[in-house]
DNA sequence: ACATATATGGAATGACATTCCAACTATGGA
DNA sequence: TCCATAGTTGGAATGTCATTCCATATATGT
Protein backbone atom coordinates (compact mmCIF):
# COMPACT_ATOMS: atom_id res chain seq x y z
CA UNK A 1 0.00 0.00 0.00
CA UNK A 2 1.94 3.35 -0.87
CA UNK A 3 -0.61 6.95 -1.49
CA UNK A 4 -3.72 7.50 -2.71
CA UNK A 5 -4.97 6.70 -5.95
CA UNK A 6 -4.57 8.87 -9.00
CA UNK A 7 -5.02 7.29 -12.10
CA UNK A 8 -8.07 7.24 -14.00
CA UNK A 9 -9.43 3.29 -12.81
CA UNK A 10 -10.99 2.25 -16.07
CA UNK A 11 -11.33 -1.06 -15.23
CA UNK A 12 -9.09 -0.64 -11.94
CA UNK A 13 -9.07 -1.77 -8.27
CA UNK A 14 -9.75 0.65 -5.23
CA UNK A 15 -10.03 0.41 -1.79
CA UNK A 16 -13.76 0.18 -1.49
CA UNK A 17 -14.42 -2.14 -3.54
CA UNK A 18 -11.61 -4.41 -1.89
CA UNK A 19 -13.62 -3.85 1.17
CA UNK A 20 -16.51 -4.80 0.08
CA UNK A 21 -15.61 -7.87 -1.44
CA UNK A 22 -13.77 -8.50 1.64
CA UNK A 23 -16.97 -7.87 3.79
CA UNK A 24 -18.80 -10.63 1.50
CA UNK A 25 -16.16 -12.84 1.96
CA UNK A 26 -16.18 -12.26 5.99
CA UNK A 27 -20.48 -12.74 6.01
CA UNK A 28 -20.46 -16.02 3.37
CA UNK A 29 -17.22 -17.94 4.82
CA UNK A 30 -16.33 -16.11 8.41
CA UNK A 31 -12.98 -14.89 9.30
CA UNK A 32 -11.53 -18.46 8.26
CA UNK A 33 -12.69 -17.80 4.53
CA UNK A 34 -10.90 -14.65 3.93
CA UNK A 35 -7.85 -15.15 2.62
CA UNK A 36 -6.20 -13.38 0.20
CA UNK A 37 -6.28 -15.76 -2.35
CA UNK A 38 -9.99 -15.98 -1.82
CA UNK A 39 -10.37 -12.26 -2.49
CA UNK A 40 -8.32 -12.14 -5.43
CA UNK A 41 -9.93 -14.50 -7.04
CA UNK A 42 -13.26 -12.73 -6.68
CA UNK A 43 -12.04 -9.77 -7.80
CA UNK A 44 -11.08 -11.36 -10.60
CA UNK A 45 -6.82 -9.95 -9.72
CA UNK A 46 -3.52 -11.04 -7.98
CA UNK A 47 -2.76 -10.90 -4.73
CA UNK A 48 -0.47 -8.40 -5.28
CA UNK A 49 -2.66 -5.48 -6.47
CA UNK A 50 -4.30 -6.09 -3.64
CA UNK A 51 -1.66 -4.99 -1.49
CA UNK A 52 -1.17 -1.71 -3.54
CA UNK A 53 -4.76 -0.80 -1.75
CA UNK A 54 -4.13 -1.72 1.92
CA UNK A 55 -1.43 -2.27 4.12
CA UNK A 56 -1.85 -6.04 5.41
CA UNK A 57 -4.67 -8.36 6.74
CA UNK A 58 -5.22 -6.21 10.21
CA UNK A 59 -5.69 -3.31 8.15
CA UNK A 60 -8.39 -5.13 6.22
CA UNK A 61 -10.25 -6.47 8.63
CA UNK A 62 -10.70 -3.53 10.93
CA UNK A 63 -11.45 -1.15 7.75
CA UNK A 64 -13.94 -3.93 7.24
CA UNK A 65 -15.52 -4.29 10.90
CA UNK A 66 -15.31 0.12 10.80
CA UNK A 67 -17.63 -0.03 7.27
CA UNK A 68 -20.19 -2.33 9.12
CA UNK A 69 -19.87 -0.56 12.40
CA UNK A 70 -20.70 3.05 10.78
CA UNK A 71 -23.79 1.43 9.09
CA UNK A 72 -25.06 0.14 12.35
CA UNK A 73 -24.28 2.83 14.56
CA UNK A 74 -25.72 5.36 12.00
CA UNK A 75 -29.10 3.37 12.16
CA UNK A 76 -29.57 3.72 15.78
CA UNK A 77 -32.61 6.67 15.91
CA UNK A 78 -31.79 9.18 19.39
CA UNK A 79 -34.51 7.60 21.71
CA UNK A 80 -36.72 9.56 24.49
CA UNK A 81 -33.70 8.82 26.88
CA UNK A 82 -29.88 8.48 26.98
CA UNK A 83 -30.91 5.27 29.05
CA UNK A 84 -33.23 4.00 26.03
CA UNK A 85 -30.60 5.03 23.58
CA UNK A 86 -28.12 2.97 25.49
CA UNK A 87 -30.25 -0.22 24.67
CA UNK A 88 -30.80 0.43 21.40
CA UNK A 89 -27.16 1.03 20.76
CA UNK A 90 -26.26 -2.27 22.24
CA UNK A 91 -29.04 -4.17 20.61
CA UNK A 92 -27.85 -2.95 17.32
CA UNK A 93 -24.47 -4.01 17.98
CA UNK A 94 -25.53 -7.68 19.30
CA UNK A 95 -27.81 -8.14 16.09
CA UNK A 96 -24.89 -6.94 13.85
CA UNK A 97 -21.99 -9.37 15.49
CA UNK A 98 -24.92 -11.69 15.27
CA UNK A 99 -24.64 -11.29 11.36
CA UNK A 100 -21.63 -10.99 11.32
CA UNK A 101 -19.74 -13.00 13.31
CA UNK A 102 -16.02 -11.95 12.51
CA UNK A 103 -17.13 -8.87 14.01
CA UNK A 104 -16.77 -9.63 17.59
CA UNK A 105 -12.92 -11.03 16.61
CA UNK A 106 -12.05 -8.44 15.49
CA UNK A 107 -14.14 -5.99 17.45
CA UNK A 108 -12.31 -8.19 20.46
CA UNK A 109 -8.91 -7.86 18.90
CA UNK A 110 -8.18 -4.25 18.43
CA UNK A 111 -7.99 -1.86 21.05
CA UNK A 112 -8.01 2.05 20.29
CA UNK A 113 -8.60 1.73 16.23
CA UNK A 114 -11.76 3.15 14.88
CA UNK A 115 -14.36 0.61 15.11
CA UNK A 116 -14.13 0.78 18.69
CA UNK A 117 -13.87 4.61 19.35
CA UNK A 118 -17.21 4.87 17.49
CA UNK A 119 -19.04 2.99 19.96
CA UNK A 120 -17.17 4.18 22.70
CA UNK A 121 -18.23 8.15 21.40
CA UNK A 122 -21.63 7.09 21.29
CA UNK A 123 -22.03 5.09 24.57
CA UNK A 124 -20.01 8.05 25.92
CA UNK A 125 -21.95 10.76 25.00
CA UNK A 126 -25.12 9.13 26.47
CA UNK A 127 -23.45 8.17 29.69
CA UNK A 128 -22.26 11.62 29.72
CA UNK A 129 -26.06 13.22 29.29
CA UNK A 130 -27.00 10.99 32.37
CA UNK A 131 -24.63 12.84 34.21
CA UNK A 132 -23.16 9.88 36.10
CA UNK A 133 -20.50 11.05 38.59
CA UNK A 134 -18.25 8.18 37.93
CA UNK A 135 -18.50 8.53 34.18
CA UNK A 136 -15.25 7.00 32.66
CA UNK A 137 -15.77 3.86 35.14
CA UNK A 138 -19.32 3.52 33.85
CA UNK A 139 -18.46 3.94 30.27
CA UNK A 140 -15.65 1.62 30.57
CA UNK A 141 -17.47 -0.52 31.95
CA UNK A 142 -20.41 -0.72 29.43
CA UNK A 143 -17.47 -1.21 26.53
CA UNK A 144 -16.05 -3.98 28.44
CA UNK A 145 -19.30 -5.71 28.61
CA UNK A 146 -20.58 -5.25 25.28
CA UNK A 147 -16.90 -6.21 23.58
CA UNK A 148 -16.93 -9.60 25.90
CA UNK A 149 -20.28 -10.31 25.06
CA UNK A 150 -19.61 -9.63 21.63
CA UNK A 151 -16.70 -11.45 21.93
CA UNK A 152 -18.29 -14.34 22.97
CA UNK A 153 -21.17 -14.86 20.33
CA UNK A 154 -17.83 -14.50 17.89
CA UNK A 155 -16.25 -17.24 19.43
CA UNK A 156 -19.29 -19.36 19.54
CA UNK A 157 -20.10 -18.90 15.73
CA UNK A 158 -16.83 -19.60 14.85
CA UNK A 159 -16.61 -22.70 16.38
CA UNK A 160 -19.73 -24.01 16.03
CA UNK A 161 -19.02 -23.14 12.05
CA UNK A 162 -15.90 -24.92 12.16
CA UNK A 163 -17.28 -28.48 13.37
CA UNK A 164 -20.53 -27.47 11.41
CA UNK A 165 -23.21 -27.37 13.66
CA UNK A 166 -25.61 -24.42 14.19
CA UNK A 167 -26.31 -22.72 17.16
CA UNK A 168 -28.67 -24.48 19.12
CA UNK A 169 -27.10 -28.15 18.29
CA UNK A 170 -23.90 -26.79 19.62
CA UNK A 171 -24.94 -25.13 22.82
CA UNK A 172 -26.65 -28.93 23.01
CA UNK A 173 -23.65 -30.11 22.67
CA UNK A 174 -21.72 -27.65 25.48
CA UNK A 175 -24.52 -28.45 27.65
CA UNK A 176 -24.10 -32.01 27.80
CA UNK A 177 -20.18 -31.70 28.37
CA UNK A 178 -21.82 -29.30 31.54
CA UNK A 179 -24.11 -31.94 32.75
CA UNK A 180 -20.89 -34.50 33.11
CA UNK A 181 -19.16 -32.80 35.51
CA UNK A 182 -19.28 -34.29 38.77
CA UNK A 183 -21.86 -32.43 40.54
CA UNK A 184 -19.86 -31.77 43.69
CA UNK A 185 -17.23 -29.88 42.36
CA UNK A 186 -19.56 -28.08 39.54
CA UNK A 187 -23.01 -27.45 41.76
CA UNK A 188 -23.40 -24.28 39.92
CA UNK A 189 -22.27 -25.10 36.35
CA UNK A 190 -24.27 -28.63 36.37
CA UNK A 191 -27.46 -27.13 37.91
CA UNK A 192 -27.62 -24.62 35.03
CA UNK A 193 -26.45 -26.87 32.06
CA UNK A 194 -30.33 -27.90 31.81
CA UNK A 195 -31.56 -24.40 31.06
CA UNK A 196 -28.49 -23.38 28.55
CA UNK A 197 -30.14 -24.84 25.71
CA UNK A 198 -33.43 -23.17 25.89
CA UNK A 199 -31.77 -19.26 27.00
CA UNK A 200 -32.03 -16.22 24.49
CA UNK A 201 -28.32 -14.84 24.39
CA UNK A 202 -30.07 -11.12 23.05
CA UNK A 203 -32.47 -11.33 26.37
CA UNK A 204 -29.42 -11.87 28.37
CA UNK A 205 -27.42 -9.21 26.71
CA UNK A 206 -30.13 -6.66 27.18
CA UNK A 207 -30.42 -7.62 31.14
CA UNK A 208 -26.57 -6.96 31.38
CA UNK A 209 -27.04 -3.79 29.90
CA UNK A 210 -29.59 -3.02 32.60
CA UNK A 211 -27.95 -3.82 35.22
CA UNK A 212 -25.18 -1.73 34.27
CA UNK A 213 -27.24 1.44 33.73
CA UNK A 214 -29.39 0.80 36.78
CA UNK A 215 -26.15 1.07 39.16
CA UNK A 216 -24.80 4.20 37.35
CA UNK A 217 -28.07 6.09 37.41
CA UNK A 218 -28.97 7.92 40.74
CA UNK A 219 -29.24 6.38 43.86
CA UNK A 220 -33.17 6.21 43.78
CA UNK A 221 -34.79 3.08 42.71
CA UNK B 1 -2.67 -37.95 19.88
CA UNK B 2 -3.84 -41.42 20.87
CA UNK B 3 -4.40 -42.68 24.08
CA UNK B 4 -2.77 -42.43 27.93
CA UNK B 5 1.00 -43.62 28.10
CA UNK B 6 1.72 -46.78 29.39
CA UNK B 7 5.22 -47.32 28.67
CA UNK B 8 7.60 -46.53 31.50
CA UNK B 9 9.34 -43.46 30.26
CA UNK B 10 12.68 -42.71 31.45
CA UNK B 11 13.67 -39.83 29.15
CA UNK B 12 10.34 -39.82 28.02
CA UNK B 13 7.78 -36.43 27.22
CA UNK B 14 4.52 -36.47 29.63
CA UNK B 15 1.68 -33.99 28.36
CA UNK B 16 2.09 -32.15 32.04
CA UNK B 17 5.85 -31.55 30.63
CA UNK B 18 4.39 -30.20 27.26
CA UNK B 19 2.03 -27.95 28.69
CA UNK B 20 4.52 -26.45 31.15
CA UNK B 21 6.66 -25.62 28.64
CA UNK B 22 4.04 -24.11 26.62
CA UNK B 23 3.31 -22.08 29.89
CA UNK B 24 6.77 -20.81 30.00
CA UNK B 25 7.37 -19.96 26.59
CA UNK B 26 4.06 -18.13 26.01
CA UNK B 27 4.43 -16.33 29.13
CA UNK B 28 8.26 -15.54 27.46
CA UNK B 29 7.05 -14.59 24.13
CA UNK B 30 3.26 -14.37 23.72
CA UNK B 31 0.81 -16.28 21.92
CA UNK B 32 2.54 -15.78 18.37
CA UNK B 33 5.95 -17.05 20.24
CA UNK B 34 4.51 -20.41 20.60
CA UNK B 35 4.84 -22.86 17.71
CA UNK B 36 5.60 -26.69 17.88
CA UNK B 37 9.05 -26.12 16.44
CA UNK B 38 9.90 -23.80 19.61
CA UNK B 39 8.13 -26.48 21.41
CA UNK B 40 9.73 -29.34 20.04
CA UNK B 41 13.02 -27.18 20.71
CA UNK B 42 13.06 -25.97 23.80
CA UNK B 43 11.66 -29.89 24.89
CA UNK B 44 14.91 -31.37 22.80
CA UNK B 45 11.93 -33.63 20.54
CA UNK B 46 10.27 -33.22 17.46
CA UNK B 47 7.21 -31.73 16.59
CA UNK B 48 5.89 -35.12 15.50
CA UNK B 49 6.24 -36.37 19.08
CA UNK B 50 4.47 -33.73 20.83
CA UNK B 51 1.40 -34.38 18.47
CA UNK B 52 1.19 -37.88 20.05
CA UNK B 53 0.39 -36.19 24.07
CA UNK B 54 -1.52 -32.84 22.83
CA UNK B 55 -4.38 -33.09 20.38
CA UNK B 56 -3.61 -30.08 17.94
CA UNK B 57 -3.05 -26.39 19.09
CA UNK B 58 -5.58 -25.19 20.45
CA UNK B 59 -5.82 -28.53 22.86
CA UNK B 60 -2.69 -27.36 24.02
CA UNK B 61 -3.70 -23.75 24.54
CA UNK B 62 -6.65 -24.38 26.62
CA UNK B 63 -4.75 -27.14 28.39
CA UNK B 64 -2.08 -24.46 29.19
CA UNK B 65 -4.89 -21.92 29.89
CA UNK B 66 -6.50 -24.26 32.51
CA UNK B 67 -3.61 -24.87 34.31
CA UNK B 68 -3.13 -21.28 35.14
CA UNK B 69 -6.60 -20.67 36.27
CA UNK B 70 -6.86 -23.25 38.10
CA UNK B 71 -4.19 -22.29 39.78
CA UNK B 72 -5.08 -18.77 40.12
CA UNK B 73 -8.83 -19.34 41.50
CA UNK B 74 -7.16 -21.92 43.54
CA UNK B 75 -5.47 -19.28 45.24
CA UNK B 76 -8.65 -17.05 45.87
CA UNK B 77 -9.57 -17.90 49.85
CA UNK B 78 -13.14 -17.12 50.15
CA UNK B 79 -14.01 -14.28 52.09
CA UNK B 80 -16.53 -13.22 54.46
CA UNK B 81 -19.46 -11.88 51.99
CA UNK B 82 -20.34 -13.16 48.60
CA UNK B 83 -19.59 -9.71 47.23
CA UNK B 84 -15.88 -9.52 48.71
CA UNK B 85 -15.23 -13.00 47.36
CA UNK B 86 -16.69 -11.90 43.64
CA UNK B 87 -14.35 -9.06 44.01
CA UNK B 88 -11.27 -11.15 44.55
CA UNK B 89 -12.12 -13.76 42.07
CA UNK B 90 -11.89 -10.83 39.62
CA UNK B 91 -9.10 -9.25 41.01
CA UNK B 92 -7.37 -12.37 41.06
CA UNK B 93 -8.09 -12.90 37.23
CA UNK B 94 -7.18 -9.19 36.37
CA UNK B 95 -3.58 -9.59 37.50
CA UNK B 96 -3.40 -13.50 36.43
CA UNK B 97 -4.46 -11.98 32.96
CA UNK B 98 -1.80 -8.83 33.48
CA UNK B 99 0.93 -11.55 33.88
CA UNK B 100 -0.55 -13.89 31.51
CA UNK B 101 -1.78 -11.59 28.57
CA UNK B 102 -2.21 -14.90 26.26
CA UNK B 103 -4.73 -16.16 28.88
CA UNK B 104 -6.96 -13.60 27.68
CA UNK B 105 -7.04 -14.38 23.74
CA UNK B 106 -7.40 -17.95 24.60
CA UNK B 107 -10.47 -17.11 27.58
CA UNK B 108 -12.08 -15.11 24.65
CA UNK B 109 -11.85 -17.68 22.05
CA UNK B 110 -12.60 -20.57 23.89
CA UNK B 111 -16.46 -20.65 24.84
CA UNK B 112 -18.08 -23.48 27.33
CA UNK B 113 -14.28 -24.87 27.75
CA UNK B 114 -12.97 -25.82 31.34
CA UNK B 115 -11.43 -22.51 31.80
CA UNK B 116 -14.41 -20.62 31.44
CA UNK B 117 -16.41 -23.03 33.37
CA UNK B 118 -14.13 -23.06 36.16
CA UNK B 119 -14.73 -19.15 36.53
CA UNK B 120 -18.27 -19.48 35.71
CA UNK B 121 -18.50 -21.88 38.63
CA UNK B 122 -16.93 -19.98 40.96
CA UNK B 123 -19.20 -17.13 40.41
CA UNK B 124 -21.75 -18.48 40.12
CA UNK B 125 -21.83 -20.20 43.65
CA UNK B 126 -21.20 -16.55 44.88
CA UNK B 127 -24.06 -15.11 43.33
CA UNK B 128 -26.11 -17.96 44.06
CA UNK B 129 -25.04 -17.26 47.70
CA UNK B 130 -26.69 -13.82 47.56
CA UNK B 131 -29.44 -15.08 46.47
CA UNK B 132 -29.95 -12.50 43.20
CA UNK B 133 -33.56 -13.41 41.73
CA UNK B 134 -32.33 -12.90 38.21
CA UNK B 135 -29.71 -15.15 38.93
CA UNK B 136 -28.33 -16.14 35.62
CA UNK B 137 -28.37 -12.83 34.21
CA UNK B 138 -25.95 -11.46 37.07
CA UNK B 139 -23.80 -14.65 36.75
CA UNK B 140 -23.70 -14.25 32.93
CA UNK B 141 -23.01 -10.51 32.81
CA UNK B 142 -20.50 -10.86 35.19
CA UNK B 143 -18.59 -13.85 33.01
CA UNK B 144 -18.97 -11.33 29.74
CA UNK B 145 -17.54 -8.42 31.37
CA UNK B 146 -14.57 -10.20 33.12
CA UNK B 147 -14.00 -11.84 30.06
CA UNK B 148 -14.43 -8.51 27.87
CA UNK B 149 -11.80 -7.16 30.46
CA UNK B 150 -9.80 -9.59 29.90
CA UNK B 151 -9.35 -9.92 25.96
CA UNK B 152 -9.21 -6.17 26.18
CA UNK B 153 -6.25 -6.63 27.94
CA UNK B 154 -4.42 -9.21 25.82
CA UNK B 155 -5.48 -6.82 22.60
CA UNK B 156 -3.37 -4.59 24.44
CA UNK B 157 -0.62 -6.48 25.68
CA UNK B 158 -0.24 -7.81 22.41
CA UNK B 159 -0.47 -5.02 20.09
CA UNK B 160 2.09 -3.52 22.45
CA UNK B 161 4.59 -6.21 22.04
CA UNK B 162 4.10 -6.51 18.54
CA UNK B 163 5.09 -2.93 18.20
CA UNK B 164 7.80 -3.19 20.91
CA UNK B 165 6.26 -0.75 22.78
CA UNK B 166 5.54 -0.70 26.88
CA UNK B 167 1.65 -0.42 28.09
CA UNK B 168 2.09 2.98 29.00
CA UNK B 169 3.94 4.09 25.60
CA UNK B 170 1.13 2.26 23.98
CA UNK B 171 -1.81 4.07 25.70
CA UNK B 172 0.29 6.72 25.00
CA UNK B 173 -0.42 6.43 21.45
CA UNK B 174 -3.54 5.81 21.31
CA UNK B 175 -4.48 8.72 23.22
CA UNK B 176 -2.29 11.06 20.63
CA UNK B 177 -4.80 9.60 17.74
CA UNK B 178 -7.98 10.20 19.74
CA UNK B 179 -6.42 13.79 20.71
CA UNK B 180 -6.13 14.32 16.74
CA UNK B 181 -9.68 13.07 16.04
CA UNK B 182 -12.30 16.27 15.07
CA UNK B 183 -13.77 17.13 18.21
CA UNK B 184 -17.15 17.76 16.58
CA UNK B 185 -17.59 14.33 15.82
CA UNK B 186 -16.18 12.58 18.58
CA UNK B 187 -16.86 15.55 21.85
CA UNK B 188 -16.08 12.28 24.01
CA UNK B 189 -13.11 10.68 22.69
CA UNK B 190 -11.39 13.38 22.51
CA UNK B 191 -12.60 14.53 25.68
CA UNK B 192 -11.01 11.73 27.43
CA UNK B 193 -7.90 11.51 25.41
CA UNK B 194 -5.69 13.11 27.44
CA UNK B 195 -6.85 11.32 30.79
CA UNK B 196 -6.47 8.01 29.07
CA UNK B 197 -2.40 7.66 30.24
CA UNK B 198 -2.91 8.18 33.34
CA UNK B 199 -5.82 6.12 33.72
CA UNK B 200 -5.60 2.82 36.15
CA UNK B 201 -6.96 -0.38 34.23
CA UNK B 202 -7.16 -2.46 37.37
CA UNK B 203 -9.08 -0.34 39.16
CA UNK B 204 -11.55 0.52 36.51
CA UNK B 205 -12.26 -2.96 36.49
CA UNK B 206 -13.12 -3.25 40.12
CA UNK B 207 -15.83 -0.47 39.60
CA UNK B 208 -16.99 -2.31 36.80
CA UNK B 209 -17.25 -5.19 39.02
CA UNK B 210 -18.80 -2.86 41.77
CA UNK B 211 -21.34 -1.67 39.70
CA UNK B 212 -22.83 -5.04 38.32
CA UNK B 213 -22.85 -5.99 42.01
CA UNK B 214 -24.44 -2.87 43.41
CA UNK B 215 -26.55 -3.74 40.69
CA UNK B 216 -27.87 -7.33 41.39
CA UNK B 217 -28.42 -6.63 45.32
CA UNK B 218 -31.72 -6.16 46.43
CA UNK B 219 -33.38 -2.88 45.86
CA UNK B 220 -31.80 -1.17 49.33
CA UNK B 221 -29.11 1.46 49.26
C1' DA C 1 6.24 10.78 -27.78
C1' DC C 2 9.05 10.28 -23.38
C1' DA C 3 10.01 9.92 -18.58
C1' DT C 4 7.81 8.97 -14.44
C1' DA C 5 4.75 7.71 -10.93
C1' DT C 6 0.81 4.39 -10.53
C1' DA C 7 -1.00 -0.14 -10.79
C1' DT C 8 -1.35 -5.00 -11.83
C1' DG C 9 -1.12 -9.97 -11.46
C1' DG C 10 1.15 -13.75 -10.63
C1' DA C 11 5.27 -16.10 -9.10
C1' DA C 12 8.54 -16.54 -5.11
C1' DT C 13 9.37 -16.80 -0.05
C1' DG C 14 9.07 -18.03 4.51
C1' DA C 15 6.17 -19.42 8.65
C1' DC C 16 3.41 -22.49 10.42
C1' DA C 17 0.26 -26.41 11.77
C1' DT C 18 -0.48 -30.83 10.79
C1' DT C 19 0.44 -35.44 8.87
C1' DC C 20 3.53 -39.23 7.67
C1' DC C 21 6.72 -42.52 8.37
C1' DA C 22 10.75 -44.97 9.42
C1' DA C 23 12.98 -46.13 13.48
C1' DC C 24 13.08 -47.30 18.71
C1' DT C 25 11.69 -49.27 23.02
C1' DA C 26 8.98 -51.37 26.74
C1' DT C 27 6.16 -55.30 27.90
C1' DG C 28 4.03 -59.55 28.19
C1' DG C 29 3.64 -63.83 26.81
C1' DA C 30 5.94 -68.33 24.42
C1' DT D 1 15.44 -65.66 26.97
C1' DC D 2 13.50 -63.80 22.90
C1' DC D 3 9.98 -62.23 19.83
C1' DA D 4 5.60 -59.89 18.44
C1' DT D 5 3.18 -55.92 19.34
C1' DA D 6 1.72 -51.66 20.75
C1' DG D 7 3.39 -47.34 22.55
C1' DT D 8 6.80 -43.39 21.30
C1' DT D 9 9.98 -40.61 19.01
C1' DG D 10 12.21 -37.29 15.81
C1' DG D 11 12.35 -35.33 11.81
C1' DA D 12 11.03 -34.98 7.04
C1' DA D 13 7.01 -34.04 3.92
C1' DT D 14 2.67 -31.38 2.87
C1' DG D 15 -0.34 -27.80 2.26
C1' DT D 16 -2.07 -23.27 3.43
C1' DC D 17 -1.33 -18.66 4.21
C1' DA D 18 0.37 -13.76 4.45
C1' DT D 19 3.58 -11.05 2.55
C1' DT D 20 7.17 -9.58 -0.77
C1' DC D 21 9.12 -9.30 -5.41
C1' DC D 22 9.20 -8.22 -9.96
C1' DA D 23 8.39 -7.88 -14.75
C1' DT D 24 4.82 -5.53 -17.10
C1' DA D 25 1.33 -2.30 -18.08
C1' DT D 26 -0.94 2.29 -18.10
C1' DA D 27 -1.91 7.15 -17.11
C1' DT D 28 0.02 11.99 -16.73
C1' DG D 29 2.23 16.01 -17.68
C1' DT D 30 5.84 17.98 -20.27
Amino acid sequence: MRKASRLGKRNSLSRDQIIEAAISILDESGKGGLTFQALATRLATGAGAIYWHVENKDDLLISACDVVIQRTLHSVVERPTPEETIRAVGLALFDCIDTHPWMGTVLAQTPGKMPMVRILELIGQQVRVIGVVEEWAAVSALLSYILGVAGQNAANAQFARKHGLDRSRFLGEVADVWACLDATAFPFVSSISCKLAEHDDRADFLAGIDLLIRAMLPVKR
